[in-house]
DNA sequence: TTCTTAGCCAATCACCGAGCTCCTT
DNA sequence: AAGGAGCTCGGTGATTGGCTAAGAA
């Protein structure tokens, strides 16, 4: 329906124009699957799973570059720091699986932007 | 109710996640404490991966800007002192230009 | 001595992609300006990466025993990724899974009856002598509408 | 201002993907 | 039959440090 639709026009567009060049770039398949399963409790896992991982990742990553460069910009800053991703962790509850992950809390109370 | 403090922050300062994430980020949490009696923790960062690719780098020919240099035959040849007496040496840039 | 490796350096993510990714996204934002990444702010998005991993596979792991199979699939993934109130992934990786399948269902008719030959051969040659690694060429089939 | 540091180069080699076989579902 | 674990193998891009401008402080 109108899901596959625009998931039709995405694929034309990510593999028409010269964006196709400048983005995707794979994060390698073994290691994702080696991650998953350094989780004893994970048993099997299909091929498909370490393919959307890749592209769920990378997604993931440009999000994250987005809302830290965020704090950077309002720093006027030019170098994106450690403290610009920890600030954006805090600010958006989209990233809050990860709120152990980056503990710079301390800078970022400091360098508060927004 | 959309947040959820979090147990070991609530003695200082309650800190509020998203509700839907609160128990995978107590379970993962549980997760890295078993990680860490394992003593599979994040160890000390070293400053290469590879004692080879290290050797490698290290070995390699530099330009006078410190950066890695094109591979001339000079050093195709073996380490010999006879021949062009000379050892990695700055390569010139043809001309800075962007 | 090796065992006792830290099992983390296995399970990092290569830097150079990570940072490739990130740059790309940053000169998105600002395309007239370049602005540099720190080294400990690489090292977190490695990490952030990481642990998205392993979040999203452990629930993906327990959608998949929900519904009593050993195996985690696409599905699974994604739906692990709608739980946790992703919106902005769903479209994309929907695409890329579709791509996916489609790339592995032409690989597998393709390969499929060389295959059954090979099969063939196999049981034929068992009383003969060893031959040497016959060269297989590659048979690809593209497929467009 | 002072002083820390990220980006820049490209050659090796560890590791990734593409084949296999074997096994479970 | 379908498909994943777990090997092997060969091809290849991630890894890598010295110098210096860029920029954090």
């Amino acid at each position: 329906h109108l899901k596959l639709f625009w998931n039709q026009r995405m694929f034309e567009i990510n593999h028409t124009s010269e964006v196709a060049f400048k983005n995707s770039h794979p994060l390698p398949l073994a290691k994702i699957k080696r991650i998953m399963k350094s989780n004893e409790a994970v048993k099997m896992v299909s091929a498909e799973a370490p393919v959307l991982f890749a592209k769920a990742c990378e997604i993931f990553i440009m999000e994250l570059t987005a809302r830290a460069w965020m704090q950077t910009v309002g720093c006027n800053r030019r170098t994106l720091q450690r403290f610009d991703i920890a600030k954006a962790l805090q600010l958006d509850k989209l990233f809050h699986f990860l709120f152990d992950a980056v503990p710079d809390l301390e800078k970022c109370r400091k360098n508060v932007a927004i | 109710h959309a947040r959820m403090p979090l147990p070991l922050e609530m003695a200082q300062e309650p800190v509020y996640v998203n509700a839907k994430q609160y128990q995978g980020i107590l379970r993962r949490r549980q997760a890295r404490a078993k990680a860490e009696l394992e003593k599979k923790l994040i160890k000390n960062r070293k400053p290469y991966l590879h004692e080879s690719r290290h050797r490698h780098a290290m070995r390699r020919a530099r330009g006078s800007g410190g950066r890695f240099a094109k591979k001339t035959d000079a050093d195709s040849s073996k380490d010999t002192g006879a021949g062009k007496g000379r050892s990695s040496r700055r390569v010139q840039s043809p001309q800075s230009g962007s | 001595m090796e065992t006792e490796k830290v099992v983390s350096e296995t399970e990092e993510l290569p830097k150079t992609i990570v940072r490739r990714v990130v740059k790309d996204k940053l000169h998105d934002c600002s395309p007239d300006t370049d602005i540099s990444v720190h080294k400990d702010a690489l090292l977190a998005f490695s990490e952030s990466a990481r642990i998205f991993i392993h979040y999203v596979s452990a629930t993906a792991n327990d959608i998949c025993k929900e519904s009593k199979r050993q195996t985690i699939n696409g599905e699974d993934v994604l739906k692990a990724i709608e739980e946790i109130d992703f919106p902005e992934l769903m479209g994309p990786l929907r695409a890329s899974l579709d791509e996916f399948r489609q790339k592995n269902a032409g690989k597998r008719a393709g390969a499929s009856k060389s295959k059954e030959e090979k099969k063939k051969q196999k049981v034929e040659k068992e009383p003969s002598e060893k031959s040497g690694k016959s060269k297989k060429d590659k048979v690809n089939k593209e497929n467009d509408d």
